[in-house]
DNA sequence: AAGTGGTCTAGACCACGTT
DNA sequence: ACGTGGTCTAGACCACTTG
């Protein structure tokens, strides 16, 4: 529908099919305005898409490139996510398992992190993740009850980001994340079964809604053999 | 110079100055085109890179709205930063010491981080930083000698980056970062005085150029009761 | 000098929310 | 029905690189 997304796409496959080849020129924004019957302002701002996504760069005066390595880093743009066994992942069986789901008053600092008042109460989730039977991270997560009007456990086992957005017609805004190592607690030894000097990986995670409300709050403590978390950071702004 | 960058540099200043409040509605393109006398292309691309900065989202029908708690996450766009007690780090001495500098033939891993030949040496360079005289982190990095000729110990003092922008005229293109949680090796414990049980935060980051090529390989070893890695995540396409 | 990408315009139509 | 932001055009000028 939208037409310089359709370009995007076009000029994305052939990139991935080496009919653009990396670290050569692409034709230039005439030629393919041209080509597509659209104005250049379209082509160039398919262009946009695809420089930020990694694939290209452009130099002016000169015309624009396939990036070296555009096929290993072609994954989306700004891409994060957790690696670890996770990536080999298909053959295996996955389960969540809920350790526990409350409701409570939280305190300072979580109260803090979700911008509540002192009434004001939330959903307390400790779950337990395991692949193939082995523990892999246990999730502390806290979401204000005010946003997430009936929450139930059923819900939890599903996708609670799929019901808020379904069913509350919410949508996500970004999220703020802090990576630490720390030493094991006594959670840790006792559900991923840590030895006492087993370092821990913990992420910690506030998301925001569109408007900026911060929606949930969540510790990730992961099993330092496992699980590592992966940025893909691309330079989007030359000087 | 370039007028959307002006006008979104007028517009960030309002919101940063309380007088587009949080949560409210700002003027519509049309009355801010008027405003500035420009086309309301030109206001919709300012708009745009506040909306990438997190500081705005908009509403097709509705309008655009200043993001709750758009101050709090106003830090550039993307930002990635290491924080510590970096955080209040104005008034501590900090120290870089090299403990080797070594030029060698690296090992698989590293060849193909760096997407070298077989016979492509490389600099084998071990950092350690000290904060108030206490070991904050250890930096093993590798360039590939043929991209940074000429480089001595006393450019490394400096930044290294630096001489590769001013004297090689070349620009940076992005970067790919593991992190994980790892125990302590005998290198730790000698140069970040760790205890055996003290887990440690490895940045694994392969830094690209502009035109995609692998420019440097490094792993940054953090104690981990002083530094942690945070990242702003801002949703970019709403679907 | 020619060709490239970056910016900007004035106007048009569309999809969507609000009224 | 109206106002909002999103897309798109045809053409213009500029900054820059390359021959």
């Amino acid at each position: 529908m939208i037409k310089y997304e359709m370009i995007a796409n076009k000029i994305r496959e052939r990139i991935q099919k080496g009919e653009y080849a990396e670290d050569t020129l692409i034709p230039d924004q005439v030629t393919l305005s041209k080509e597509f019957g659209v104005s250049r302002m379209t082509v160039k701002k398919a262009m946009d898409i695809l420089a930020m996504e990694g694939l290209i760069f452009r130099k002016r005066g000169s015309g624009t490139y396939v990036k070296k390595n555009a096929l290993l880093n072609s994954s989306d743009s700004n891409a994060m996510e957790y690696e670890g066994l996770t990536k080999q992942l298909s053959g295996y069986k996955v389960e969540g398992k809920a350790i526990s789901f409350n409701v409570e008053f939280p305190d300072e600092k979580i109260r803090e992190a979700l911008q509540l008042e002192k009434n004001d109460p939330v959903y307390n989730i400790v779950r337990l993740r395991l692949v193939d039977g082995k523990p892999y991270v246990i999730e502390h997560t806290y979401f204000p009850t005010a946003l997430v009007p009936g929450l139930t456990e059923e819900i939890l086992n599903k996708s609670v980001y799929e019901f808020i957005h379904q069913n509350l017609g919410l949508s996500f805004g970004g999220a703020y994340r802090k990576i630490q190592a720390v030493k094991p607690s006594e959670y840790d030894k006792k559900y991923l079964a840590c030895q006492e000097n087993d370092p821990v990986l913990e992420v910690e995670q506030i998301v925001h809604l569109e408007d900026g409300t911060p929606f949930e709050y969540s510790r990730s403590r992961n099993r330092y053999d496992t699980r590592s978390y992966t940025i893909v950071d691309i330079q989007r702004r030359q000087k």
